[in-house]
Order: C-alpha cells, then structure tokens, then sequence
DNA sequence: GCGTCCAGGTCTACC
DNA sequence: GGTAGACCTGGACGC
C-alpha cells in the first residue's frame, strides 16, 4: 500500500498518525474481493480558485474516503460504500488552480439505473468540495490575525467529505480515550478483518467495513479480534442504528441547519459532541485534548494548564470568534501547523 | 517487575 | 439539569 495517510490530526475522512506506520492495510488474501467491472465517467469543474493536490490529498494527510486509498501523479484511486453498495473512484486532475477541471471515473460491481447514476455524479461532486465557494471564507480569513497566515500556504484547498456516514462515525469512535497509536491499531485491525477489498482499474483497495456487515457481528466478537475494548458495543450499535434505514444520508444531513444536522448525529451510539462535530458534512469545531493545546496557545497564547477542563472555553472562544466559519478556521490552520508555528513564533505540537 | 496513571469522549446513575 | 465515575487497553513512568 502506500501512504503516509494519518499524520498527525485524524478527523475528517480518516487521518492521523499514519496507519501505514502502525500495521499496514493491504488487500489480503483472506479478505472478501469485489471486482468492480462496470463504470462511467464525468467531469467536474470546481469552483476556483480549486487546488486538487492540496484538497485530494490534504497536508495533514487526511486521506479523502479512506486510509487505504492511492494516490499517483494527480490521480487518485479511492473506494467507498454508498447505500450499500462497493464504489471506486479514480479522479484525475485535468485543469489548474484557477480553472479547475477534475476527472471522475466511478466503478461498480453492477451497471447503475440512470437516476442512480445522477445521484453519484452528484454526491462525489459535492464530496470533492466542487461546489464550495472559497471566497466569503478567504474574505473573512484575510483580516483574522490567525487565519490570515494559513489562507496563502493554502490557497484552494477544498473541505471534502466522506459520503459513508458509518466510516466517520466508527473512526470518530476509535479516537476516544486511546493514544493514537492504539487508535490507529484498533482501525488497521477493523479495516483488515471485516473490510472488503474492490478490484478495480488494475488495483485492489481494501474499503472500510459496511454497517451492514457489522451489524451482524457480536460485540463480542468485535472485542475479540479486533481489541477495541468498550467501542465495540458502540460500533455494533451503531451498525444497527443506520441499517435501520429511517437516519437521514450524506447529502440530507448537508442541506440541513447545521446544528439540526448535529441534533441528528448526535442520536447515534457512541457519538458526542467532539464526534458529531467531526462527522457532520458541515463540520463543527472539534476540539479534543490534542486540539486544545494547539487552539489554546493561539487564543490566549499560552499552553493549557489542563486540557481536559479546557476545551469548553477553548471550544467557545473559537466560535465565537469564526461563527459559521469555525470549521473552516479549524481546517485550514490544523493542515498548516508547521508554516503557522513558524510565522507566529508559537511552538504548535503535531501529536 | 509491579502498580498507577491516563490517553484525541461518551454514557448513565445519582443527586 | 448537572456531574462524577465507569468504561477496554496498553504504554509510560516511578519506585
């Protein structure tokens, strides 16, 4: 496999502390094989100013639909699960920063209806960040003390989001109360144990684990082969509550208020206010005793006493300042801790 | 070698 | 409604 995927910040579209450098997620020979032989293509033209390195392929190594994908000379091979079904995606990129073009080749086991097809065109477009208008965010961005300093390093870099709502939720789940380096155990063993590997376009990629599997798995089977402890209650529960098929998708929880899309995310098993804020497809300010430290020095300029007791304030402070760009805010400075460090004189630990 | 603490939160019993 | 404690596991640390 390739990739350094997670390098230091794990929360949208699996990241953090590469997964490669704990265990490997390879298509093994004992895993499940989907040949994924029908396809289609269609283009995209992003709104620009659009980077497609720097939002395919985020800094932080956030990886786009999971941690197993590649990524080739401006093309990357991805797979996700979408109503139940294998889907892999090669997007190429065709076009330049200012006049963006991407490529988007889907492959399926089955030849999809024409409204399904629709639907895919849509929901990939939209999970690119093709239709995010960079330019209100930048306008604010330029006159915050903070975000000023990022916007430039990282001059159309996109948000994307995963269209599998199971994937983020059961990666916002192995992040608590775990070092990273169990986090990332936990993931590689899930990922290897009960994923399916698609075969498509000369590669094999192994996907995350679909609800539907997993909600006819015991708990505590999943304790046993993959260690996750007390998470596996929550995993299966989870599994149940979206194959119950009556929770909103990908594309409804987006077009929803935000904080009704929370609400909703917020009734899923083992998903809290730090989770819901990271699985939601309109983001929310994440903040978790990693992030605390990195936001408190660059609020109050100087390092937490607790972390712990002070992610509320910090988690406050930050909405107030940024509002309904908080998210934003939390996503380009966490991609650009290294130049932000730098630039501002503060030490910016990378966990 | 052994005991204790705590880590990228969430849930729930209890007041 | 607010909050203390429990929850799996394993690495780090002190002794």
């Amino acid at each position: 496999m390739e990739k350094e995927k997670y390098v230091s910040i794990i929360y949208r579209g699996q990241p953090h502390q590469s997964l490669a450098q704990s265990r490997p997620i390879t298509a093994s020979s004992a895993s499940a094989m989907a040949k994924l032989t029908r396809s289609f293509e269609f283009e995209v033209k992003p709104l620009p100013p659009y980077d497609f390195r720097l939002t395919i392929k985020k800094p932080a190594g956030w990886s786009l639909f999971g941690p197993a994908e590649i990524y080739e000379d401006e093309t990357l091979w991805t797979v996700t699960n979408i109503d139940g079904a294998l889907v892999g995606v090669k997007f190429s990129s065709k076009g330049t920063i200012e006049n963006p073009r991407v490529l988007v080749r889907v492959f399926l086991k089955k030849k999809p209806a024409r409204a399904e097809k629709e639907r895919l065109k849509r929901l990939l477009a939209q999970a690119i960040g093709a239709d995010q208008d960079l330019r209100q965010f930048y306008s604010v961005a330029k006159r915050d003390k903070i975000l000023k300093h990022v916007i430039g390093d990282l001059y159309g870099m996109h948000d994307t989001f995963s269209p599998n709502i199971f994937s983020e939720a059961v990666l916002a789940i192995l992040l608590q109360m775990a070092p990273l380096k169990r986090s990332t155990t936990m993931m590689a063993s899930f990922i290897d144990v009960y994923g399916e590997v698609a075969n498509f376009d000369g590669k094999r990629i192994k996907a995350w684990p679909t609800s539907r599997r997993m909600a006819g798995v015991s708990i505590g089977e999943l304790k046993r082969t993959c260690n996750m402890g007390y998470r596996a209650k929550s995993i299966v529960k989870l599994a149940k509550r979206l194959e119950a098929g009556d929770f909103p998708t990908v594309e409804q929880l987006k077009d929803m208020d935000p904080a009704r899309a929370k609400e909703r995310l917020l009734e899923l098993p083992g998903v809290g206010d730090y989770s819901a804020d990271i699985v939601s497809p309109q983001g929310g300010f994440p903040i978790d005793v990693w992030s605390v430290e990195v936001f408190g020095k660059l609020f109050f300029r100087k390092k937490p006493t607790n972390n712990r007791l002070a992610i509320e304030r910090v988690k406050k402070e930050g909405l107030k300042r940024w509002g309904k760009w908080a998210w934003m805010a939390f996503f380009y400075v966490v991609q650009d801790l290294g130049n932000l460090s730098r630039k501002l004189g503060i030490k910016l630990r990378l966990a």
